[in-house]
DNA sequence: AAAACCCCTGACAACGTTGTCACCGAGGGC
DNA sequence: GCCCTCGGTGACAACGTTGTCAGGGGTTTT
């Protein structure tokens, strides 16, 4: 900036106005500070501007999410950068991978550079450590799972609900000896859609098949192996309830490759890209939606919102492509008469 | 720092010092500069300290791509994160949606915040926007697309081979009516894709048959549209060409709906999740190998590598699964008799 | 005992920018 | 002719941090 002060002949203080396109400056002067500064190549440095306009935004908010490449993560993020465009507010993305290390380490880094706001897709069991940042009011919206051992922002959709519609959905279609298969313990939503199978059984007066109940499946070579487990089981499953879409991939893999794919009732949590076209029933969370709703969140806090801590919940959605509508194999036995 | 320095009875210097793990600093103060800093919620600022490492980096690259959410951005990101994470680097991630003057103003502004380097997969015709950056070596590679107007390190798939390939397949199986499905003129892609294609038809001496050849497909509603049209001509292709994972769905979904998915052959360009499922051959390209090799430019124009700019090609693979081995239709009338 | 050394610490300037304030000269009102 | 106003400009300090260098006190060397 020195540089094309000196050129220009003026002080660092007019090339300033100049480059920030402040009145009061001679449109002749202007014009020559604009030539200098395309010859020298001068690039105005935002993070010097912002050290100096204290109180300034930095125009970026950290985005923390369990894999980028994730249908589920990519499909938020894409929301909040809509979101935040009309904002010019760019998005600083990190895929957590389930790893509670590496979220304490970047929310770290991320809260060094001065992000606006964060958003959160959490790993940790408990985020205690974000205390501080909540004491003082700095923006923290978690999406899709809310916050355990502090109080802020959060839009979740209603996993227990999900879970709760895909098993009474393939409880009215006659099935009993329904398989569940889950995600790690760890992971709320993953406990959250499995208690809401349970709700299901409950409700419906049907005791929970303990035997097919899986959890722990926590990749698509993990739910194919589970479903030629429990396939081969003396009374197998009639149907499967798949708690996350990479377990459906993996549930209609094994299952294609069985030939199994008309016989066996699947009803997955989580749409994803062609499920359509494999006509997989699902359970739909609207990401769109979830997404918009955490920038708005955001959005709200980031211009001086100081209501108390919102806890939004999203209702999904079933959506039936034949997969959920599949009738109880008549190879199963009969159930033995009361 | 002021503040910290003031509730432990130490200079700024010295709680920089401890901030920093700088050797030299008695255990004793340390632990009492460390003990002020968290009671007062101390939080560094890396911005400010950038700013007076003067050369230093900022520990963060810039990542232009399509859309965050279509799966081959989201795999090249997460390629790309994989590639940084060891050297602490964090990614802004912006979607471009094929917008050229998105692109321009994401690069100006990720270049006024001093990123490290850039990513750039081009929404833009030409780049010459770009040339000072160049010209004072700034790190920038192109992923994908090549640069046009400027010179700099470029990996992209060879999709003119790609193209080649998936026709020349179609061809070898006794099709002679091939649809060539490809997005709008202007993506060089788009363009190589189809050229790819044509060479296919010349290499075997067979006439390009123009009336099957469709440009400007740019979503799935265009893709469907497109076979639906092509379908009830009085001679309708046996095969269909398509020349990017949207169009693909598109095609797949249309088939689905006339029930000829088993009737037309089809062969993508991208796979995309669950198209093994589907039984859809496609020119696979590695976006993963992509991403890193990617990375790995990034990584040694930032460890100081000043050689020439080099554009490498990744050659795509043809994944057969089943419908791009389907024989031509006898529906279809029999080629008149030369 | 003087000299040399080391450990620890702090004062100061600087990174690139902008807010504050003061200044200069031209024009307008009395 | 005097005062005031106002448009245009620049000097200076400050944002939060760290590199440089100097200094104080203790210990070791000669």
């Amino acid at each position: 900036m020195r540089d094309v002060a000196d050129a220009s002949g003026v002080s660092v203080k007019t090339v300033s106005r100049v480059v920030n396109g402040e009145p009061g400056v001679k449109p002749e002067v202007r014009d020559r500070v604009s030539a200098a500064a395309a010859r020298l190549d001068y690039r105005h440095n935002l993070a010097a501007s912002n050290l100096r306009r204290n109180a300034a935004r930095t125009g970026v908010i950290g985005v923390l999410v369990q894999d980028v490449a994730n249908s589920f993560s990519a499909s938020l993020l894409r929301a909040l950068e809509d979101a935040m465009r009309p904002h010019q507010m760019l998005l600083l993305a990190a895929s957590l991978d389930e790893t509670t290390a590496r979220e304490q380490y970047i929310v770290e880094n991320l809260i060094s550079r001065r992000v606006d706001g964060l958003v959160l897709v959490p790993a940790s069991a408990r985020q205690d450590y974000l205390a501080p940042e909540i004491r003082r009011n700095f923006p923290i919206v978690f999406a899709d799972r809310a916050p355990r051992g502090i109080d802020t922002d959060s839009v979740a959709i209603d996993h227990r609900l999900g879970g709760r519609m895909a098993v009474a959905h393939l409880l009215a279609h006659g099935h009993r000896r329904i398989a569940v298969l889950t995600d790690t313990e760890t992971i709320a939503t993953a406990r959250d859609r499995r208690a809401g199978a349970r709700d299901a059984f409950a409700a419906h007066g049907v005791e929970v098949p303990g035997d097919l109940v899986r959890s722990g499946v926590g990749s698509e070579e993990l739910a194919g192996a589970a479903v030629n487990a429990l396939r081969e089981l003396p009374d197998p499953p009639t149907a499967i309830f798949s708690g996350r879409n990479t377990i459906s991939k993996g549930v209609i893999r094994a299952l294609t490759q069985r030939g199994e794919r008309d016989s066996v009732a699947v009803v997955g949590f989580d749409d994803f890209p062609m499920s359509d076209v494999l006509g997989l029933s699902v359970i739909r969370q609207d990401v769109a939606q979830l997404g918009a709703a955490v920038g708005e969140r955001l959005l709200a806090r980031l211009s001086g919102d100081q209501s108390p801590p919102r806890h939004d919940l999203l209702s999904p959605q079933l959506i039936m492509r034949g997969s959920g509508e599949i009738p109880p194999s008549e190879i199963s036995p009969p159930e033995p008469s009361a």
